[in-house]
DNA sequence: TCTGGGGTCCTAGGACCC
DNA sequence: TCTGGGGTCCTAGGACCC
């Protein structure tokens, strides 16, 4: 496929939790809503908010008491995943009517590669269509971009909100996407936007046009990255089997109050492995890595992680290492949070692949260490291979690798 | 009485091997 | 009796996104 005529979407979901909320509740329509983590308790943040609390300066992530002195009349609700998973199937089914070329990339968004599926003439319409079948259907709200990929795409659909189609050809760049103040742009935050700001970058244009090596010393790799997205490059292609591709799992959870209680914490540390073992068991896999996440009464954070010589996968397994961990690390400061997550994971069937290839493995190197047992019987006689024979019990296993190494050293250079 | 919970990717130093 | 450079793994932390 030619990178050149490529036609990508970006379809994202306008304010998705609240308009599902709505959509399940139409007397919610016109109000200002907010989805919130946990309304009940002072640590709730404003996770989604419609677009009528967004119009009184309720914005995402901000705390529900900052987000109540805002807008008095708020309607905070809990988040219902079910209902959001129900509606993110439901919309990703109807974008895989058109292409088998989706690629989620959270909830509620992906992309689409519709460059097969889609005449010159028509990307408009198609994109229109889905707009409208998504709101029939599901009573909810979406924004598409198009472009020829994913960055432009991404940039597109941020353009036009709620119930958007925007267009961005590379040949509007310059007056579309450089005039944007460069925070707007997807892939530089806070810090990145300040180091930027600190050598006159302001929008994108200033930074499409700033020399690469600048960008390569401020920022390493991504300044080189950063730059060519400004730029309208962008290769990365659509890739359906990305979701299925997981590198950890994890679970973390605020604590109602900060805990000192070493007991208390293990409980919770008990709990999160549970939570984590379940989803491992759902998706297939075994993992290699524990990481243990604390966060301190003063937000100061560590992580703190065990890379193991077995695959593991039950709740006991993963709490005895987290556990351990935490008592390793912990500074005995009262702890805010706590997190509990799976790493380098492997699916099942691999694992037992890979199992096999590592027994394997091990009988080679069985079968090298015999035959040159044998070859040294030969050479010092059998007193001298008996004696040899008695420590080999002893031997540890890196020290039969060290001999394994010089003797397949010996053998190269014999022949 | 600020700031959740789910992730991904990158960096950088030290260990270890060749 | 002095000392290179590349590759990979492990660990910890940081930036970013939704």
């Amino acid at each position: 496929m030619s990178k050149k005529g490529r036609i990508i979407y970006h379809v994202d979901m306008n304010s998705f939790y609240a308009s599902v909320e709505m959509a399940y509740r139409p007397e919610l329509k016109g109000k200002p809503v907010a989805i919130a983590g946990n309304p009940e308790e002072r640590r709730g943040i404003v996770v989604t908010s419609s677009y009528e609390a967004r119009a009184k300066g309720v914005k995402t992530t901000m705390p529900l008491w900052q987000a109540y002195s805002h807008c008095p009349s708020l309607i905070v609700l809990k988040p219902n995943f079910d209902r959001y998973r129900e509606a993110s199937r439901h919309m990703f089914s109807i974008l895989s009517e058109i292409t088998p070329y989706v690629q989620p990339v959270s909830i509620d968004e992906g992309y689409m590669d519709v460059t097969d599926y889609v005449n010159e003439e028509n990307p408009i319409q198609v994109a229109e269509n889905i707009q409208k079948r998504i709101l029939n259907e599901l009573d909810l709200p979406c924004s598409i971009g198009i472009a020829p990929n994913k960055f432009l795409a991404k940039m597109a659909s941020d353009m036009k909100k709620p119930m958007g189609i925007t267009v961005l050809r590379k040949r509007e760049i310059k007056h579309k996407l450089w005039i944007l103040p460069i925070e707007e742009m997807y892939g530089v935050g806070e810090k990145t936007a300040d180091k930027l700001k600190k050598i006159d970058i302001e929008t994108i244009g200033d930074l499409a046009t700033k020399d690469v090596l600048t960008l390569k010393n401020l920022l390493g790799i991504n300044g080189e990255r950063l730059h060519q997205r400004a730029n309208g490059i962008d290769d990365r292609p659509v890739d359906p089997d990305a979701v299925h591709e997981f590198k950890s799992i994890g679970n973390s959870t605020t604590l109602p109050y900060d805990m000192t209680n070493q007991t208390e914490i293990f409980k919770v540390l008990n709990q999160l492995s549970e939570k984590v073992a379940a989803r491992m068991e759902r998706k297939d896999v075994v993992a290699e890595n524990i990481q243990l996440m604390i966060r301190y009464y003063d937000r100061k954070t560590i992580t703190r992680s065990k890379q193991l010589n077995e695959f593991i996968e039950t709740k006991d397994e993963i709490s005895n290492i987290a556990k351990r961990l935490f008592q390793q690390h912990w500074n005995e400061d009262p702890v805010r949070l706590l997190g509990v997550t799976a790493q380098h994971l492997t699916p099942r069937e691999e694992m037992a692949k890979q199992l096999d290839l590592f027994n394997y493995e091990k009988e080679a190197e069985k079968e090298e260490l015999y035959v040159a047992m044998d070859q040294i019987k030969e050479k010092y006689g059998k007193d001298a291979f008996i004696k040899l024979k008695d420590t080999k019990a002893k031997m540890s296993t890196s020290f039969q690798k060290d001999f394994l190494s010089e003797f397949r050293e010996n053998k190269k250079g014999k022949s």
